[in-house]
DNA sequence: GAATTACTTGACACCGTGTCAATTGACACA
DNA sequence: TGTGTCAATTGACACGGTGTCAAGTAATTC
């Protein structure tokens, strides 16, 4: 039921992403999404057998639509760290955005379902390997700080770009996406570069 | 009725403290809080409106008891915008740990609950006047690092102070209160204090 | 014309929060 | 000895959201 590719299975995933986005993740309930579908509430069941297997496919749809792979080559293909940490950054904080909504709503999810803190946990896992591979391309480099092993600086810049950090930035206090961006390069930079004395 | 101060009532919060503290804010349900004071669920409700009520409460409570203010004694105290930095930082760095169970449940209030928002919010307001009073102090001793205005300055310190960091470093990743606070230490340093070429 | 498939309708169980009304037991004071 | 009051108890219930179940419908296919 999950595995094919229904043509309702995709608008349901088209509200679902479209409804999250619109209201920040928050509030958007079954009948809700259903109704967005043009479907019966219980039709939703027919395609995903809960709301968190729901929201689980709607990022996995997401990332197939914002071709997630393609947007990450630039940063793979790099030939230094400091190329390399800094490309990562900018295609992660151009990310964040545009999966903010289906990505609070897992978040929130998390709280009461052991299944979407596990899918969750699992995305920040995967984006903890970008940050491994940027943290060890700069080591590879001689570029990493002084007083850095590789696995602590890989926890500081992984925690350092969480969702709450940009949540708190750009949606709080107002600042842009390029602003974010900036910032988290210069910070990044700054803190794991190692400064040359030019 | 919530202004009273019966023996009872403290005994709730007491309770609540306690298990939402084990906890770590998850999963802990009016009725525990009653059996854990030893008294009916209806009980707890003839002290506090809402569940929300509570935990407001139990967070004054908490404040209360490990006396905050006297805490931040030594902060407000600096002579100097490095020292008053630094000061404010250690001081919440091991604040969190304690407040943390009733902070999570709180926070996790805040998605359906507009009242714990509210309160929520007001809380990281006042953490971020500790923010402001920190940078300002760099600045007034001409220290604040040159590109920084001081109210981005503050943002980006309150930002990078937010419970949601500390979460990621000390129990995602493992590291001590002693290591966060270090850290956090030293990338406000590096981050807001002006280089002096020494 | 019978079977299959996708969907609908409506009822219902479960959970946790919050409300209500009737009751109990203790203490106070007269 | 009663009367009032206060804190707490008991049990029932409403509500909102998720998830389940069973019966029915409408279109497609062989």
């Amino acid at each position: 039921m999950s595995s094919e590719n229904t043509e309702t299975r995709s608008r349901i995933l088209e509200s679902t992403v479209r409804m999250l986005e619109e209201h920040g993740g928050k509030g958007v309930r079954m009948g809700d999404i259903a109704k967005e579908s043009g479907i019966s509430r219980q039709a939703v069941y027919l395609h995903f057998t809960s709301r968190t297997d729901l929201l689980v496919a709607a990022t996995r749809y997401l990332d197939e639509v914002l071709d997630v792979d393609k947007r990450l080559a630039p940063s793979r293909a790099a030939t230094s760290g400091i190329e390399r940490l800094s490309l990562y950054i900018d295609c992660w904080g151009n990310y964040i955005p545009e999966i903010y909504g289906v990505g609070k709503a897992l978040m929130m999810a998390r709280d009461t379902d052991e299944a979407a803190a596990a899918a969750w946990d699992d995305r920040m896992a995967a984006m903890r390997d970008g940050c491994r591979a940027a943290i060890d391309a700069l080591h590879a480099d001689k570029m990493l700080a002084p007083g850095w092993t590789r696995p602590k600086a890989t926890d500081a810049l992984w925690a350092m770009l969480l969702v709450p950090h940009w949540e708190a930035l750009t949606i709080e206090c107002g600042w842009s996406t390029k602003q974010y961006v900036r910032w988290m390069t210069t910070l990044a930079e700054q803190t794991f570069v190692r400064r040359t004395g030019s």
